[in-house]
DNA sequence: GATGAATGAGCATTCATTCAT
DNA sequence: CATGAATGAATGCTCATTCAT
C-alpha cells in the first residue's frame, strides 16, 4: 500500500522541520479550521519552523494549498486506479472505483474533507491546467472501459459528461455527509449498495 | 411565495438601499469573489448604502450570511416541497424531486452556488438548529412516501441515512459540475436520465 | 502669503490627529530617513493616530507620498506664478521665476527636498497624469513671455524643451547642494548672480 | 582604462558568473526598478550565481552599490578628465569638460540614472570619504583653470562655491530630463548651446 | 433610524544576512 | 572559495466591528 501513513496522525514524526512535517501539520490545520481561516503562522507555530523556511519551501499559501491538493490526488489515484485497470469487465471496473473510492475517503478522511474544501483554490489558482491533466488521467481509463461496454450493449449510451456524476455522485454524497458528521455509518459499510446503485444507474 | 425574480439580476431594482437590495448585491458579490474573500465594505459600496445600515439590518458578516442562506434554502423549498405532496405514487414523488431539484438549479445558479458554499458556515454558526429543523421539514415528506414504497415490496429496505444520497446524489454531482462549468449540458437537459438512475438506484 | 506655515515645525498643532497633522509628520520623517525608509507605523506613531485612519485618509503610502506632493508642488507654484504673470517683460518673468523659486527652497528645505526625492515615485505611480497637467501649467505662462521675447529678438530662438534647463537648471543645481549641506550659502544669497546667468544663457 | 562596453548591455558576457557580470546584472536591475525595489536574490537571479558568492564578493547590499557608483564614477572622470587637462584656455577647459559630460551621459544612460539615483545612499554610508575625495579631484583641475581666468580678467570672480552649479546646473538638469523621457533631444545635440551658456554664466 | 470616521488586531509576504556544509 | 537553506524582524495593508453624532 502507497498510502503515506504519515498524514493521519499530526503528533509523531521527526522533530526537525522538513516539508513533510510542515504539510502534515497544515492538513491538521485546514482541516481543523477551514482554510481561510488557518494562517501560515499558526501552522508555523505548530511546525516549529520558521517563516522564512516556509516560503523557502511553498511560496505562498496558495502553492503549500496546491503541494497539499496534489499529494491528496495522487494518494487517491495510487489506490483507485489499479482497481481500475485490474477489472476484466465494465461492472468490475465500477465495483473496484467506487469500493476503492469509499475506502481511500474511510482511510484519509482529513485528506478528503480537504480535497472537497481545496478543489475551489486549487481550479482558480495557477495550478489549474495541473489538475485538468489529473482529472483526465483519472477518468481515461474508465471511459474506455465504459465505452466498450456501450458497444456490447450492456451499458446505456448517454454523453459523456455524465458517467462519472452517475457513477460517484451518490458515494460522493454520502461521504460529504460523513465527513461532516451528518450521518453515522461508514461509507465503506454500504459499498455493495453504491456498487449496485451505479451499475443500475448505467446498465441497459 | 414564488421564486424571487429579483436574485437573478444585480442591476435592476430599486436605487433606494434596502435590505431586499443589499442581499442582491451580497449574493452577486459572494458569487464573483467567495464568501471570505467578499467585505462588507465591498457590498455596502456596489449597494450604494451605508456601513450603519448593513450592521443595523444584518448585525454581523455571519448574519447576512445565514440571512441569505434561508432565502435560498426557503426558495428552493417552495418549488420542491409542492412536487413530492402532489405525487400520487414513490416514483412520482422522486420523478417531482429530482426534476424540481434541477429546475431549480438551473433558475437560480447564483444562489445554487452560493448554497454550496455557505453551507459549511451556517452549520457552524450560531443557526444551525434552525438549519436542521429545515432539512428535516425538506426530507420529512419524502421519507414517509418511501417508506410506503417499502411496505408495498417496490423500493429496497435499507438505513434510511442512505436515501438522499441514492436519490439527490448524482443529481447534485452534476449540478456542482455545471455550476462551475465543468459541462456543457444544463441539469435539466438529463433530468429523465436522473429520475431514471434515482429510482433504480432504491427500488427493488 | 499662501505658504501653510504648518508645513515648517512638527512639534506644534492641534494634538487631535488629523490629515494635516499627520501629513506635517510624514514630511519630517520623509525628510529624516528618506521615502523608502520611513514607515507607515513609524508615521502613525509620531502622529499619535491609528492605521486605520491613516489608510482611511490616504488610501496606501502612495497616496499619502501623492497628496504630500501636490500641496508641496501647489505651495511652490503658489509663490512662483504670481512673479511670472506681473512681470513687465521677459527678463523681469525670469528674474520673478528665478527669484521665487529661491526664495521657496530657502523657505521650504524640507518641502523641497521631498519634492526632489519623491518625484520619480509620484511620476511612476497613478498620479502622473495630474503631475503633467500641472509642470504644463508651471510653464505655460512663462513660456508665452519668452516666445515674445524671441519676436522682439532679445531672446535667442531655440527648441522650447531646452528653455526651462537653461533658466532654472543652475538654481536648481545649487539648491540640490545647499539642501545637502554640500554648500554653504543659502540660495537667495546669490539670487542676482542666478537670474544674470539664465538671462544671458538665453538673451540674443 | 576607456569605457567599459559592457555595462551597456545585460545579454552578453561570459556565462560563469564573476563580479563583472554580477555588477552588470545589478546595474540593470538598479535602472528597471530603482535601488530599494532591486533585491539581492533579484540579482542573484539573473546572475545566475548564488547568494554565498555575491556575500563573498561585494559584502552587503551597501557594498555592492558603492562598488557600482565608484565604477561609474571612474568611468566618467576617465572620460571628462583629460579634455579639461588638455585644453588650453579656459573657455576650451569649459567647453571640454560640457561636451564629455553630455558624451558619457549619452553613452552611458543606465551608469547615468544610477548615479543620480545611487548618489544618496553613497554619501550617506561608509563610503563618503571616498565619495568626497573623488569629487575634490573631479574639480580641482577645472578650479585652478578657472582661477586663472579671473586673474586674466576672463571670468567673474565669486565664491568658488557657485562655478559648479553655474557650469554643469544646465547641462545636468537636461540630462536628468532625457534620462527620464521628459524631453526629446539627445543632449549632445544641444553641446554648443550649453557650452555657450555656461561660458555666459560665468564670463566678465 | 441612519451615517461613516475611527479602530487595531491580525495577515501574507519580503528580504538582507548568516553560517554550516 | 562556493553554496543555498534557514532565519525572523519588519512592512504595507485588510476588514469586521464600534460608536459618537
Amino acid at each position: 500500500m502507497k498510502n503515506p501513513d504519515t498524514f493521519d496522525r499530526a503528533e509523531p514524526g521527526p522533530r526537525k522541520a522538513n516539508k513533510r512535517h510542515v504539510l502534515r501539520v497544515a492538513l491538521a490545520q485546514f482541516d481543523k479550521d477551514g482554510i481561510d481561516a488557518t494562517t501560515i503562522e499558526g501552522i508555523r507555530d505548530l511546525a516549529e519552523t520558521s517563516i522564512g523556511s516556509m516560503y523557502h519551501h511553498f511560496g505562498s499559501k496558495d502553492g503549500l494549498l496546491a503541494a497539499l491538493y496534489f499529494i491528496a490526488l495522487d494518494d487517491q489515484l495510487a489506490l483507485i486506479e489499479p482497481q481500475i485497470v485490474s477489472a476484466s469487465d465494465p461492472r468490475g471496473a465500477i465495483a473496484g472505483l467506487i469500493g476503492s473510492y469509499l475506502e481511500w475517503v474511510v482511510q484519509q478522511p482529513k485528506l478528503a474533507r480537504f480535497m472537497f474544501q481545496a478543489r475551489s483554490y486549487v481550479a482558480a489558482g495557477p495550478h489549474k491546467d495541473a489538475l485538468a491533466e489529473r482529472n483526465q488521467r483519472r477518468y481515461g481509463t474508465l471511459l474506455k472501459r465504459l465505452r466498450e461496454g456501450v458497444k456490447d450493449g450492456v451499458i446505456r449510451q448517454m454523453p459523456s459528461e455524465l458517467y462519472a456524476s452517475l457513477l460517484v455522485g451518490q458515494s460522493e454524497n454520502y461521504c460529504r455527509a460523513w465527513l461532516s458528521s451528518r450521518v453515522q455509518g461508514k461509507p465503506t459499510d454500504y459499498t455493495s449498495i453504491f456498487v449496485e446503485a451505479a451499475w443500475r444507474s448505467i446498465s441497459k
